[in-house]
DNA sequence: CGCGCCCTTGACCAGACTCAATATTAGTGG
DNA sequence: CCACTAATATTGAGTCTGGTCAAGGGCGCG
C-alpha cells in the first residue's frame, strides 16, 4: 500500500516541533540499538488490553487506532493516530486498550524505560500526551453533545490537513479538499459512537446535498470545507 | 463547605505515588516562592477557554470540573477532578477548556515554566497526563457506547473510593457505600452526555428498583456496589 | 412563612438503532 | 479481461431510547 500521510487518516496537528537541544536526546533514543523498526500489514493487532506496557511505538508511516471493548462486544475507538504520533503510553504497567493498524504501517519500537530516562524524552512524551488529551476532550464533546450529522461532518473536516482543529487556518483561496478515508464504515461508526447504517445514511445524505462528492467509497471530495465545518457544530 | 475528599466527587485513582528523589524536586516547586495558594468558593470559574495557560493548578481540597462549550451553548464536562489532581496543562499556550469549581476548593498555583523545568516536575506532570488520558478513554467508551442507565450506574460506582476503575479491589465484606454527589443534575447530565430529565428519571428508577437509596438529593447509599457495577456495562 | 431554585414527573416526539434485503466493491481465478 | 465470490456498504421499514416541552413538587434560605 502506498505511503499514507497522517492527514489522510488522522485529525492530526502538525508534528510537535521539538525543542532544540532536547531533540538530540530524543534522536539518540530513536537510533538507540534497543530501538527496532517494524512493518505491519493493515488490520494487524499491535497490542491488546492487559498486555505489559513496556515499550512505546512511534508511527513512521501509516495509521493506527486504539480501541476498548465492553464485555458484550461493543467497541469504542478512542484514538486514531497517524505519522509521527506516539502510542503505548499507559497509566499503569499494562495497556488499557487495544492497538490495531488501519493500513499497512511502519512502527519504531522504543524501550519505555529508556525514553523516560532523559528530559528530552520526557518532554517529547509529555507533548504527545498533551496533544492526545486535547484531542480526547474534543472527542468527548463530539460523543456527548453532537448529532450524528455533526459527528460525521466533524470527522470529515478533521481529515483535511490543518483544518477542523484548534489553530485551523481558515479557508485557503479555493476551499476544496479531497480526503482519503482509510477506515471502514464500521471503524468510523465505532469512532463516532454511531452504527454503521447511520454513518452510511449520513454520507449518502451529504452526497445528495452536494456537501461531499464521492470519487470512490474511500475517497471523498469536499467542495466547500468551510461550509462543512459550519455544519459540524463548531465551537 | 466541609472538606471534600476527591473520592466524594471524582472517580480518581489513588494519588500518584511519587518516585523517591524526584519527589523532592516536585516538593521544592510546590513550596517555591512563585507558588501561591488560593481558595475559591463553589461554582467559581478558575479559567476560561482561550486564556493563556502559563500556570498549573493542583487541587489541595475540593473538586473542579473542566468543560467545553459549543457555539449554541451545548456543554460537555470533559473532566471531573479531585484532591491531588493537576489541571491547566494545555497542548498549546492557551487553555482549551473552561475550569470551574464544583465545591469550595483550595488550589495551589504553580508556575508552568518552573514545573516543567526539572525532571521531577516533568515526571509528575507526565504521570498526571497519563491518568487523565486513561480516564478520558474510559469516558469516551461511556459516551460513545453505553446506555443512559449504564452511564449513570458507571458514574455512581466511580463515586465509590477505589471502585469502578481499573484495579478495582472488588467487593469488601459488606458491599455497601454511601456517596456524596457534589454535582447538580445539570452537571451530571453534561458530564454523561444526557439531559437533566434523563438523569433524574434514571436515578428515580434506580431508587424504585432498590439499586440506590436516597438519603438526600446529594447523598445516595448503594446497598450493593458490585451489583450496580454489573449494571454499568463493565468491560 | 414564602420565595426561588432545583429536581421530578408526564406526555409526546424525533433521531438513531435494529433487522432485513439489496447493491457495490475488491479480490480471485479461469 | 471477465465471471464469480466474499466482504463491505447502502437502503428501507419499523421500533425504541432518550430528548423536548410543560407542569408540579421539594428543599433551603432569608
Amino acid at each position: 500500500m502506498a505511503y499514507i500521510d497522517r492527514h489522510d487518516v488522522a485529525h492530526a496537528p502538525p508534528p510537535p516541533p521539538p525543542t532544540g537541544a532536547r531533540l538530540r536526546e530524543w534522536e539518540a533514543i530513536r537510533t538507540s540499538p534497543r530501538t527496532r523498526l517494524q512493518r505491519l500489514p493493515e488490520h494487524e493487532i499491535v497490542f491488546r488490553e492487559g498486555e505489559p506496557a513496556d515499550r512505546l511505538y512511534e508511527i513512521t508511516d501509516g495509521a493506527v487506532m486504539l480501541y476498548k471493548l465492553l464485555a458484550d462486544g461493543r467497541r469504542q475507538v478512542v484514538e486514531v493516530l497517524g505519522r509521527g504520533d506516539l502510542f503505548g503510553l499507559s497509566a499503569g504497567d499494562e495497556h488499557d486498550c487495544h492497538a490495531e493498524t488501519l493500513v499497512s504501517s511502519g512502527l519504531r519500537i522504543i524501550d519505555r524505560r529508556e525514553a523516560e530516562g532523559c528530559i528530552g524524552g520526557q518532554q517529547y512524551i509529555a507533548r504527545c500526551l498533551r496533544d492526545r488529551l486535547a484531542e480526547l476532550r474534543d472527542h468527548a464533546v463530539l460523543l456527548g453533545r453532537k448529532s450524528a450529522f455533526e459527528r460525521v461532518a466533524t470527522f470529515l473536516v478533521r481529515m483535511v490537513p490543518r483544518r477542523g482543529r484548534a489553530g485551523c487556518t481558515g479557508p485557503a483561496q479555493v476551499d476544496t479538499a479531497t480526503v482519503r478515508i482509510a477506515m471502514t464504515r464500521q471503524e468510523i461508526a465505532d469512532y463516532l459512537g454511531l452504527t454503521i447504517e447511520t454513518v452510511s445514511r449520513i454520507i449518502s445524505d451529504m452526497r445528495r446535498r452536494g456537501v461531499v462528492v464521492a470519487e470512490r467509497q474511500d475517497r471523498l471530495t469536499i467542495p466547500d470545507v468551510c461550509g462543512l465545518c459550519r455544519l459540524s457544530g463548531r465551537h
